[in-house]
DNA sequence: CTTTTCCGCCGAATAATCTTCGGCAAGATT
DNA sequence: AATCTTGCCGAAGATTATTCGGCGGAAAAG
């Protein structure tokens, strides 16, 4: 055919998802252990299409894994908290970083605002949590911490596929 | 046999998790796209054995479900943000309930502490998170918020099956 | 307005995995 | 010591994942 010796990057945009990947996405969110025959028939392609689609999903890092939720009691660890942390100059040292070895810590973030940094941590008691903060407070520029237990979660899902778009308009008393 | 009419709950105990049913746990919790000969072969059991494990810790609430975890920039929400809410009396009213409604909250705890109530939200941008502010504020009884944005995330992993033991003892410097 | 190219879907076929089913062995119970 | 229970294994069948060729439809090229 053609010569053209052109190899241009050819690398395809993203290309955004459309209608067929935000559904697969909305049902594999919300349970992942759904046959590809499941999911074509709730979005509207066979099976082979929607494996297509959730390999390129999953390659591209739209689909950043597929985990088992644990419940945090049955693995004995029944306490839940936020710990916001107050660190100098800049949140990230390297030494705060290694708090992330323990896997009580689910969640760490640089954030804007009171704190420089915000853990969720889920601990086996009080004295855990306790040891716990001793191991922050001894990195060096962290100057204080707060911490807020959860008494009780009403809400806890993965990202969700879905946007709220016409957003002054909410779904409220409609239901 | 026997006669006995007895028919007393004999209800098994929950019967705390064994080193295989950490094993496997741990295994699934970082990644649930394991086929059961590799996960068997991970633990050291057949792959039925590890079939009917994790059936078992499925049915028993261990594993509350299987699911994929998007990439919010992805899905169209790169601002990740928790909201402490101020509500008087208390903050689980029906009505702030409603928040969770909205796709972009992905959480949302009672706690102890200066807030009543925190979110953690995933939004489009600055605007639709002032607009969500807006529909918290406009529950009643809410007296305030505050929200911390996230800079950047230097973790974020779902339930961990193991359990920091030693506490004091901690994993730092040997590594 | 055609022709060409590319992309993504479908149906069928194969490969792999899941799931079920006896049978067996070890520990607990009687 | 006999019995019961529990959980494992290997093998077999059912279901699913994965690959493949071919077929449009849309966009790009002519």
């Amino acid at each position: 055919m053609e010569n053209t010796e052109d190899i241009r990057p050819k690398r395809r945009e993203p290309a955004a998802l459309d209608a067929f990947d935000r559904k697969i996405l909305a049902a594999l969110a919300a349970d992942a252990d759904q046959s590809y025959a499941a999911l074509g028939e709730k979005v509207g392609l066979s099976p082979p299409a929607v494996h297509e689609r959730v390999r390129r999903l999953k390659r591209s890092g739209v689909i950043r894994d597929v985990v088992a939720r644990l419940d945090g009691t049955s693995v004995g660890k029944p306490l839940t908290a936020f710990m916001h942390v107050e660190a100098a100059g800049w949140g990230k040292s390297e030494r705060l970083m290694q708090i992330a070895r323990f896997p009580e810590v689910e969640e760490m973030h640089s954030v804007a605002g009171d704190a420089s940094m915000i853990l969720k941590v889920r601990m086996e008691n009080p004295q855990a949590l306790e040891f716990l903060l001793g191991q922050i407070h001894a990195v060096p520029g962290v100057h204080g911490t707060k911490s807020y237990i959860a008494l009780s979660t009403y809400l806890d899902r993965p990202v969700q596929a879905d946007v709220t778009v016409g957003w002054p308009a909410v779904p409220f008393s409609s239901e």
